[in-house]
RNA sequence: GGGCCAGUAGCUCAGUAGGCAGAGCAACGCCCUUUUAAGGCGUGGGUCGAAGGUUCAAAUCCUUCCUGGCUCACCA
C-alpha cells in the first residue's frame, strides 16, 4: 500500500530544503557519541555528545524541548536560539520531525523539574523520517501492523523491546551456561535428504543442481548424536526446526530450538541441565521481568499415568488395550477416532492435564514404544528413560537417554515408516545415521528446549508472536504493493 | 476449516430509532526561551476494508468477498 500522504510529501520537501541549504542529508558517521543512559549519569556542566531519533518535540518560538531515543534509551535535549545561532535554529524548526535522526552536542543541564537534561550548543542532522511515527502516546496498538511493522513496535512501543532483547539475553545466558560446562556449539543441516528426529510434517525445498527435493528439518537430532559417534562428548545447537503445521499462540511454524547432548550421562542429568538452563534464563531477567511463576521454586517429578488418571478422574494405565483406552477417551468427551494409543494418551493429556503443570514439572513414564529414539528403562522395559519439562500449562523441553543400539533403534524406524499415514515420518529410513550407531556411540543423554516458550516463561509473553522479532503471518497484499 | 469479534484521517479511537463523517495526537500557519501527553489561536487531511443490494437518502440495514484477532479443530 503507498500511504504516501501529506505527511510525507511535506517531509520530502523538507529533505529537499535541508539539501538546497547545504546541509549532507545522509551523512556516513556521527563518531564519538555516548549513549543517552550513560550521558543521563555524566555530571551537570559536562559535554556530551549524543545521536538518536527525535521522539517528541516541544516547540516554543525561540527555544524547544525534545527527547531523543537510541538504543540505551531516551535522554532529553534543549535547543534554544542564541546558543545554537539563528539559522540553526531556524533549521531545526522548521525542516525537523518527529522521526529524524540527529546528532547534538552540548552541556547537561538539570531542569526546572529536575530531568537531566543536554542543553544544545550544536546539532548535526543524520538521517530524515519521510513517513510519520505512530501517535505518541497510544503507541503502535493493531497487533498485525506491530508485527508486520516490527521496526515501528520497537521504535515506540518499550514492552516490546524489552521481551525482545530479553529473548537475545536469554539465548546468550544458555550459551555462556554450557560453554562453561564444556559444550562446544555446533551447526547441522537445515536442508536435508530424509528428515528425522521428531514427529512432524516438513516444509518441502527443492535443490536444482541436483534437481532433488529436500526437506527443512524438523530437528537436528540425528546429525547432533552423528558427532557423539564422531568422539564429541559434549555438543549442542541452537537453531531454527521448521514444520509445516497450524500456528497458534504456541507454535510458529519455524522456531528455535536448543539440542543438548551429553556422552556418558542419562537422562536424570539432563534433568538437572534443564533446571539450570530454565534458572540461568530467569536470573538473566528477572530485574525486568517478573513472571507469575516462581521458577525457583516447586519443581517436581510426576509420573504421566498418575496425571492423566489424577485429573480426569479415571484410572489410566500403561497396559491399557486400544479399546480400553478409546472407552475411556469417550467418557471424558475427547475424541479418539482411529487414534494410536500413544495419540489417544497425548489427547486426554493435553485435554485435562497440561494446562495444569504450572510449576516446573518433569513428566516421566512415557512408553518406550513411543520414544524411537530413546532407550528403554533397565528396570522396565515398557517405559523410555525420558521426560518432557512443563512450565506455566506448556511443554518446554523434551530428553531422555539415547537409544545406541543399532538393531533396536532400526526396529524402530522400521516401525515409524509402517505407521506414517499422514506425512509425519519420512519414508526412508536414515540408513547411515544407523550405520553410525554401528560404529558405536557411547551412552548419552540429550535435551531438548524450545527457547521461544521459554522467552514466553520468562518475560511473561502470552504469545510465541511477542518472542519472535518477525512471526510468520500469512502474506498480505500489503506487501506486494510497496 | 468451524464459531465469535473487529476493519472509520498517518496513529489511537468516537460515531445505529438510516439524514451534510468527528475528537486527540501527528501535519500546516501564527504566538510563545525550563517544556515533558507543553500551551494558545487558526487550517488542511477520508474510496468509512471491497463489491453488490434495499432506500429519496447507507459508515449505519441485507448479501458476498477480503484482511486480522480470539477460540475450537489440526499440531510434540
Amino acid at each position: 500500500m503507498d500511504n504516501t500522504n501529506d505527511q510525507t510529501i511535506v517531509r520530502k520537501e523538507k529533505l529537499k530544503n535541508l539539501a538546497e541549504k547545504g546541509v549532507d542529508t545522509y551523512p556516513a558517521s556521527y563518531e564519538n557519541r555516548m549513549q543517552a543512559e550513560l550521558a543521563l549519569k555524566v555530571d551537570e556542566g559536562e559535554r556530551v555528545r549524543v545521536a538518536g531519533r527525535i521522539m517528541s518535540r516541544r516547540l516554543m518560538g525561540k527555544a524547544s524541548f525534545a527527547h531523543l531515543q537510541d538504543d540505551s534509551g531516551k535522554i532529553q535535549i534543549y535547543i534554544k536560539k542564541d546558543l545554537v545561532g539563528e539559522e540553526k535554529f531556524s533549521l531545526y524548526k522548521t525542516e525537523l520531525d518527529i522521526g529524524d535522526f540527529i546528532g547534538a552536542e552540548g552541556q547537561m543541564f538539570t531542569t526546572r523539574t529536575g530531568e537531566k537534561t543536554l542543553q544544545v550548543s550544536d546539532f548535526t542532522f543524520l538521517s530524515k523520517s519521510l513517513r510519520p511515527l505512530p501517535e505518541k502516546w497510544h503507541g503502535l496498538r493493531d497487533i498485525e501492523l506491530r508485527y508486520r511493522k516490527r521496526y515501528l513496535d520497537l521504535i515506540v512501543n518499550e514492552e516490546s523491546t524489552a521481551i525482545l532483547k530479553g529473548r537475545s539475553k536469554i539465548i546468550a545466558s544458555v550459551r555462556r551456561l554450557l560453554e562453561e560446562r564444556g559444550y562446544t556449539e555446533v551447526e547441522t543441516p537445515i536442508l536435508q535428504d530424509i528428515f528425522g528426529g521428531a514427529a512432524a510434517r516438513p516444509f518441502i525445498t527443492h535443490h536444482n543442481l541436483y534437481n532433488i527435493d529436500l526437506y527443512m528439518r524438523i530437528a537436528p537430532e540425528l546429525y547432533l548424536k552423528r558427532l557423539l559417534v564422531g568422539g564429541w562428548e559434549r555438543v549442542y545447537e541452537i537453531g531454527r526446526n521448521f514444520r509445516n503445521e497450524g500456528l497458534s499462540k504456541k507454535h510458529n511454524p519455524e522456531f528455535t530450538m536448543l539440542e543438548v547432548y551429553c556422552a556418558y550421562t542419562d537422562y536424570k542429568y539432563m534433568m538437572e541441565l534443564s533446571k539450570e538452563i530454565v534458572l540461568s534464563a530467569h536470573n538473566e531477567l528477572k530485574k525486568e521481568f517478573t513472571p507469575e511463576i516462581d521458577l525457583t521454586k516447586g519443581w517436581q517429578e510426576k509420573n504421566l499415568w498418575d496425571l492423566i488418571s489424577e485429573y480426569s478422574g479415571l484410572s489410566f494405565d500403561p497396559d491399557d488395550s486400544i479399546e480400553e483406552l478409546r472407552k475411556k477417551a469417550d467418557a471424558l468427551k475427547v475424541p479418539s477416532g482411529k487414534d494410536s494409543a500413544a495419540k489417544i494418551i497425548d489427547r486426554v493429556f493435553s485435554a485435562f492435564v497440561e494446562e495444569k503443570l504450572i510449576q516446573p514439572t518433569f513428566v516421566t513414564g512415557y512408553l518406550a514404544k513411543d520414544s524411537p529414539l530413546a532407550k528403554s528403562s533397565s528396570k522396565d522395559l515398557r517405559f523410555a528413560e525420558r521426560f518432557e519439562l512443563f512450565i506455566g500449562g506448556q511443554e518446554i523441553g523434551n530428553s531422555y537417554s539415547e537409544q545406541n543400539d543399532p538393531e533396536i533403534q532400526r526396529k524402530m524406524f522400521e516401525l515409524q515408516v509402517q505407521s506414517s499415514d499422514d506425512g509425519e515420518f519420512s519414508d526412508k529410513i536414515d540408513t547411515d545415521y544407523l550405520e553410525a550407531l554401528e560404529h558405536g556411540m557411547p551412552p548419552a543423554s540429550g535435551l531438548g528446549i524450545g527457547i521461544d516458550r521459554l522467552a514466553m516463561q520468562v518475560t511473561g509473553a502470552s504469545s510465541i508472536r511477542e518472542v519472535i522479532l518477525f512471526p510468520m503471518l500469512k502474506p498480505s497484499a500489503w506487501d506486494y504493493a510497496f
